[in-house]
RNA sequence: GGGCCUAUAGCUCAGCUGGUUAGAGCGCACGCCUGAUAAGCGUGAGGUCAGUAGUUCAAGUCUACUUAGGCCCA
């Protein structure tokens, strides 16, 4: 016997049951270890930061991370996913920062690193319980036991083992960075920081004279920072972009033609024109003599690069390397020098002619320098958004720092030959968005001046050697003062020296810690503490089947993977990616908490439960667009397939047990299947078909569409036309084989959809299967993936059955337009089909439908008639323009006479105004239209007529069936068990007496009924209208 | 400011290489069914395909620009 089903719908607390079977059977764990052996399929899961709370996107992505791994082990792969956690970083700074009422730098050392670092790692776990009931909830399978945690030893040797590798290609070096910096601070600011303080603000900028080298003329460049102008090294032009050498007042000036006059009014005469190209390498004389002499390099002449362009200013804009990102890596191509002639407090230096006055303050000061000796053109007020410091207000500067990179341009090539390896789903980012960014990779600045990450293992000596340690073991061997239980994290490890090999001082480690997306790039090796433990386990699991992220990660985590694969193993680290949209509100804006339209995760979770959120995310639409997530729209997914699926189910337990059917006992057998139960199977296997194939290529919505539409099938179309032979009293063949059938699907699908829908599809895998067989599985989950049995699919009764729902819904809209409902009798109907149907589809149609006679024909005159419009794809090439002329010819002529010449002549001649056209069957659209006597309804190629006058005899047969409805309808009101035998009174109405006495032996066999009397009413009595005849049913 | 993505019915989404009646589900209205019944089925009304201009015999689909939203980068 099976467990009594629940109609009820309360799938969370189900979920919770199934949640605490896989907990204490460590379903998990088995559904990995019985796979030993086998090939693996590897799934890397990206970190989150558990110093962060999860939230609704969280869900997608887990969802979609644990469904395909899920369908992998099904499929009979080893599939490893060790959980993960991202812990170093700015964002845990600051988070303890706040906590502790500390602001900036200052305040962090003078309360002591040592004590700070140990607060951020506390801090890291504040949400861990939290995400891990998170992700027990939504089922999302991951070793949560064994972890990888980037901040611990083991971890960061692996990372420390990477940068020394990278250090020893010569790919690890020193140079400047150009990074947001509050001079007040002092310190650098990120640019989540720095995206926060924009302002609107309103500047004097600067056009000047700078005077061309061997030439009584002058460039016009471009500033909206005086106070950079000091530090001014070379100017630089748009290669692509028209240039002019005008004549103005008395002197002669270069710059961008489609500027000029904006710049200058109309009153120029142009004396040349140059491309930015021709304009390369000119010289000029240097502004200021500040930087002349300080420098070896030659500098002070024109550069180009696309940057520039000719939407302000004039087309050239002067360069301060010290200062702007473009600028540094513009001078850094044409190897120009360095001047930074600003201290880290924002002034301008000794050098100058400014000392120790703040950049803002002194660009007044500059500008009227400049103006003094005539070299100032203009100084436009000028508004932009400009960012200043979040903390204290101070307008913020670009500014170079010493700084760390990875030579990535070195291996530019190979970055862009792994992606090509890489399956990016959807294409278009590995092609685009991240493809397009990669072919311009810059190097990775990975050095960050704080305290909580993994330090940057590069130790310096007096004499200018430099060493990286690779491993703890050389640091000690090295090191005369390494702690034995040394952490690898600051302050611990800023006390420990080496011995320089060179010189034989004390090498001290760089202050640096690194960027943390190095850390959670090298998680593919570093998860396993590779190569120092793990080695084999490393290689094959390396590189990622699967990985899947959503989009704000192509240049987080997508890029740090294959950056650092490249570097160590030239390879991608990945081979498939699901790049996934982000979760928005039901208006689709951006969820987040000071707008309060963000949705709490658990309590989504609690409120519709975890199968239902998946299927919505699955379902919805294609995993990369943006999600717009709102209750209503989880319902309608939970109502039409969850709902649906559950209902068959329960179907199938209520009677099962009530005709004590135990599976185990019979076997379907194929040859004695009813054509229904053929039709269900062949669908059946067309799903796992389509379903193994769609997720082996990771086509997420697809699958769950053909999931969908198959449930939908399943219960409304082959449940309800067999409900009948489920009622049988006898255990015959056919009610066997109907009980196999419905099992056999129901037992199968719940496979299918065990990797989307994980709790509702072992629940009913639990009470359908492991009650039925004692050596099924524990759980639905330790299942193989349901293999495909081809010799089941049928496609041409597919096609046949797919035609009956389309008759039958046609024939529905007939009886709809022709205002006659179900329950009347219908004489003939008759159908055009591009194909023809047997009787026994006939059949289903006329029982369906309530028709005596469905009967195909072509001929369909009598009924309806034909008109004609052009075929399109075909005509529209040969005809061209003269084909709306032909439409409009099409639709006055003759629909019979037309068919007619084209079916005899296989030709159709039309007068156009230019003379006849002929037309062949190819170049016409036949469609049918209405008709009289009959009611019909076409769409595509079928076209059906039904019958619209009803013979006396068919009325009473109506009559009939609305009789024995309403005794049935009765029976129910009044309790009556389904077996119960009654006696039935009819009263009042001397047409219906007489109906029902003709029809008495029909009326009493249905009913379950010992007599009818009329004339008078005993027991429950009613009064009913039945097409308009008032009558009084009663029953005893 | 730059790059990329998105915009189709009241809501959530389909719509293949351009082909003329733009589809589905939900919601709504009406009806049907009634031994899965706090379910099921059907029909209908709802669309200037974000806007403007262009290419074409033909544009939701191609091009350019604009608007709104999103992501990344300045």
């Amino acid at each position: 016997m099976y467990k009594k089903v629940e109609t009820s719908l309360n799938f969370t607390q189900r979920e919770k049951e199934i949640e605490e079977f896989w907990q204490e059977n460590n379903i998990f764990k088995k559904s990995i270890d019985q796979r030993e052996g086998k090939d693996m399929f590897t799934f890397y899961d990206g970190p989150p930061t558990a110093n962060g709370k999860p939230h609704i996107g969280h869900v997608l992505t887990r969802v979609i991370k644990d469904m395909i791994p899920r369908f992998q082990a099904m499929k009979g792969h080893k599939t490893v996913r060790k959980a993960g956690w991202d812990t170093h970083g700015l964002p845990v700074e600051l988070e303890v920062e706040k906590s502790l009422g500390l602001n900036g730098k200052d305040q962090i050392e003078k309360y002591g690193i040592e004590p700070f670092v140990k607060k951020c790692k506390e801090s890291v776990w504040k949400y861990k319980g939290m995400w891990e009931e998170f992700s027990r909830t939504v089922g999302y399978w991951a070793d949560m036991d064994n972890p990888y945690v980037t901040y611990d030893n083991k971890y960061i040797e692996s990372v420390w083992w990477a940068l020394k590798t990278i250090w020893e290609k010569g790919l690890l070096y020193e140079g400047h960075k150009i990074v947001p910096y509050c001079p007040r601070c002092g310190t650098p600011l990120s640019s989540h920081e720095v995206a926060q303080g924009y302002k609107d603000v309103k500047e004097r900028s600067a056009i000047v004279r700078f005077k061309v080298k061997g030439e009584d003329a002058y460039f016009l460049a471009w500033t909206t920072t005086p106070w950079t102008l000091p530090s001014n090294l070379a100017l630089c032009v748009n290669p692509k972009v028209t240039y002019v050498k005008v004549k103005k007042d008395d002197y002669t000036y270069y710059l961008a033609e489609a500027l000029a006059e904006k710049v200058l009014g109309e009153d120029f005469s142009v004396l040349a024109k140059f491309t930015g190209k021709d304009l390369e390498y000119k010289e000029y004389e240097p502004l200021y003599p500040f930087a002349v002499g300080k420098i070896k390099k030659k500098s002070f002449y024109v550069t180009c690069d696309d940057y520039v362009t000719t939407a302000d200013g004039t087309g050239i804009v002067h360069m301060a390397p010290a200062f702007g990102e473009d600028d540094a890596r513009v001078c850094h191509k044409y190897d120009i020098g360095f001047v930074q002639f600003v201290d880290a407090k924002g002034c301008l230096t000794k050098e100058t002619d400014w000392e120790g006055i703040f950049v803002k303050k002194a660009d007044p000061l500059i500008l009227k320098d400049l103006k003094e000796k005539g070299l100032l053109f203009d100084a436009p007020s000028f508004e932009h958004s400009y960012p200043h410091c979040w903390r204290c207000d101070t307008p913020l500067i670009y500014y170079a720092r010493e700084s760390w990179f990875i030579k990535m341009t070195a291996v530019r090539e190979n970055l862009i030959k792994n992606n090509n390896m890489v399956n990016w789903i959807p294409p278009t980012i590995g092609k685009g968005r991240f493809g397009d960014w990669i072919e311009h990779v810059q190097d990775w600045g990975i050095s960050r001046n704080r305290y909580w990450g993994t330090p940057l293992n590069i130790w310096e000596c007096k004499c200018g050697h430099q060493h990286s340690i690779g491993s703890i073991s050389e640091l000690k061997a090295m090191s005369d003062n390494c702690p034995d239980d040394i952490e690898l994290h600051r302050p611990f490890l800023d006390n420990v020296t080496i011995k320089c090999p060179k010189c034989g001082e004390q090498m001290h480690r760089v202050p640096e810690v690194i960027d943390c997306w190095f850390d959670s790039g090298a998680m593919p090796f570093a998860q396993w503490h590779y190569p120092f433990e793990n080695k084999d386990l490393f290689e094959k699991t390396f590189p990622a089947d699967f990985i899947s992220e959503a989009v704000d990660q192509t240049r987080g985590w997508f890029y740090s993977l294959i950056a650092i694969s490249t570097l160590l193993f030239n390879k991608p680290a990945y081979k498939n990616v699901i790049v996934l949209g982000h979760v928005q509100d039901k208006n689709g804006q951006k969820m987040s908490k000071s707008k309060g339209n963000a949705v709490e995760p658990m309590a989504a979770l609690k409120k519709h439960g975890a199968d239902a959120i998946r299927w919505y995310f699955y379902e919805n639409s294609a995993p990369w667009l943006p999600n717009r997530f709102h209750d209503d729209a989880v319902q309608e997914g939970q109502r039409k397939f969850l709902g649906t699926l559950w209902n068959t189910y329960a179907f199938y337990v209520l009677y099962a047990n009530i005709d004590k059917f135990v599976p185990s006992e019979h076997k379907l057998d194929y040859a004695t299947l009813s054509v229904m139960d053929k039709w269900l199977l062949s669908r059946l296997n067309t799903l796992i078909k389509f379903v193994d194939e769609n997720l082996s290529a990771y086509r997420v919505t697809e699958t769950a569409k053909a999931l969908q539409d198959f449930v939908d099938e399943l219960s409304n179309w082959y449940v309800r036309r067999s409900r009948e032979r489920f009622w049988g009293k006898d255990m015959t063949q056919d009610k066997v084989n109907a009980y196999m059938t419905l099992y056999t699907a129901l037992s199968t699908f719940i496979k299918l959809a065990a990797p989307m829908i994980p709790f509702i599809t072992d629940t009913i895998y639990q009470n359908l299967v492991r009650n039925s067989y004692a050596d099924a599985k524990e759980s639905v989950h330790l299942c193989d993936f349901p293999k495909v049995n081809e010799t089941y699919i049928d496609k041409d009764l597919e096609k046949n059955m797919q035609l009956v729902l389309e008759i039958v819904s046609l024939g529905r809209a007939a009886r709809n337009t022709a205002n006659i409902k179900n329950r009347q009798p219908i004489g003939q109907m008759f159908v055009k089909a591009p194909f023809i149907l047997n009787d026994f589809y006939k059949a289903i149609v006329a029982d369906e439908l309530n028709i005596k006679c469905v009967d195909f024909t072509d001929d369909m005159e009598k009924y309806l008639s034909y008109s004609f419009k052009p075929q399109f794809k075909v005509l529209g090439p040969k005809a061209g323009r003269q084909i709306n002329e032909i439409k409009k010819v099409l639709a006055t002529l003759n629909g019979h006479a037309a068919k007619d010449e084209l079916d005899k002549t296989g030709t159709l001649k039309v007068t156009l105004a230019s003379g006849d056209f002929t037309l062949t069957r190819e170049d016409v659209e036949v469609s049918v239209t209405q008709t009289a006597g009959f009611a019909t309804e076409s769409y595509n190629k079928v076209t059906v007529a039904i019958a619209t006058t009803l013979s006396p005899k068919l009325i009473e047969e109506g009559f009939v069936r609305e009789v024995i409805s309403k005794i049935q309808t009765m029976r129910k009101e009044n309790g009556f068990e389904v077996t119960d035998r009654i006696k039935v009174y009819v009263n009042g109405n001397e047409k219906i007496a007489s109906i029902v006495k003709d029809n008495c032996a029909e009326i009493q066999k249905i009913v379950l009924a010992t007599s009818i009397e009329t004339g008078k009413t005993d027991g429950f009595s009613k009064e009913w209208n039945i097409n308009g005849e008032k009558v009084i049913l009663a029953i005893k």
